[in-house]
DNA sequence: TTGACAAATTAAACACTGTTTAGTATATTA
DNA sequence: TAATATACTAAACAGTGTTTAATTTGTCAA
């Protein structure tokens, strides 16, 4: 059966379509300026198509969020070819905040926009499907970081999970707030990245 | 003249009004819940008048983030008591989340939200004119840490960089993606502060 | 090739939204 | 009391997400 199998080809390049348009729409605009009136205008569609192919404009958003978590991931494998843990451990951070920094929208609907993940809690019911590999990745690290004699008495939940936050907390001030940085002794987000990974990896034991 | 004395009290009345009813809207059903009409209704007045108070629905928000940043700054204040450099520290990192935690919408409005941050960063010239007091004392308990012997040969703005992206992280994470944390070994958000500011107190020398 | 059926597409409508405008009511001042 | 400034309102405009019913399109069996 050839045609169904072209069917569904069309129909995924279809989703691929309304979802280009809808990450172009949301670069330029932002959340507000994505509607399902400005997607179907720019893929030569009426409005009423696009819930063909998607129940609603969070499920847009939704499969964004889906794609977002694939290209981090991939960033984050190779950073797997490091051998010392302690160095791979700071090589996964950056490799984080390098997909959060170059990829600022996928970032803000994976991680920080409201509407966006209230979706993706809801419609996940083992939730997170989608990140829980990346932090499974990041605490397997922590583990083998303190093999090597790192994060002592520590738990190694506790020691991902503050890790995290430390990479997330840089990269959403810096999408969000990268002017409250102006006043600071920093030129750049590039040395602001080095600068405070280094501070970390002096400071971590 | 009392008369002009009584406006200005009743026009900022009814600007508190408004304000009120907008953080209702906003906790209960989230930014796009926050409707000028819904707003009106609440205060029994017609969608124009609120006009009259405020330019447009962003400006609500910003007046809302300029709230949070005073109750932020009395929560960081005091903490000021403590005497040690590095327990201060961790005190005013434990009230930043403290803060964040209990006020998330607030701290939603001041630190998360695209649509009031992009406000903030183009109303104020002198950018982030309401935050600078706050990242200013940070900066300050840095110093101090540093003269008591911590952060040896670190830039000061950059270690205070990286604790606010610390706290930020914690905070803003729970705030968004609490049930992240389902699958790891912490019980309560109360715990994984204790925690995080446990490990985080063990780390930092 | 024709007729039947299923799927995709559309225009139109519904109930919302933020904001502006022109007109009205109210309160203060001279 | 008359003039003026202010607050307020209803109505309109252009936009939003989504649903509906009607129509077109494409596929398949007879």
């Amino acid at each position: 059966m050839g045609i169904s199998e072209r069917k569904d080809r069309e129909k995924a390049e279809m989703r691929k379509m309304i979802l280009n348009a809808a990450m172009e729409l949301f670069i330029k605009e932002g959340y507000s300026g994505v509607s399902i009136r400005k997607i179907a205008k720019k893929i030569e569609y009426s409005p009423g198509s696009i819930y063909t192919y998607f129940a609603d404009k969070d499920s847009i958003f939704y499969e964004l969020h889906v794609e977002g978590f694939g290209i981090l991931y991939q960033k984050q494998i190779s950073t797997q070819s490091v051998n010392d843990p302690r160095e791979r451990l700071l090589a996964q951070g950056r490799a984080y905040i390098e997909f959060a920094l170059e990829n600022q929208e996928y970032y803000d609907i994976m991680f920080i926009m409201r509407e966006s993940i209230e979706l993706i809690c809801k419609e996940e019911d083992r939730d997170w499907t989608h990140g829980q590999r990346s932090f499974e990745l990041l605490k397997r690290n922590v583990a083998e970081c303190q093999a090597a004699g790192m994060f002592k008495n520590q738990n190694i939940d506790s020691v991902a999970f503050l890790l995290w936050s430390v990479v997330h907390g840089i990269a959403s001030i810096i999408i969000r707030r990268g002017s409250a940085m102006k006043n600071l002794n920093i030129q750049d987000t590039k040395q602001i990245i080095e600068s405070t990974l280094g501070v970390l990896g002096e400071i971590i034991k």
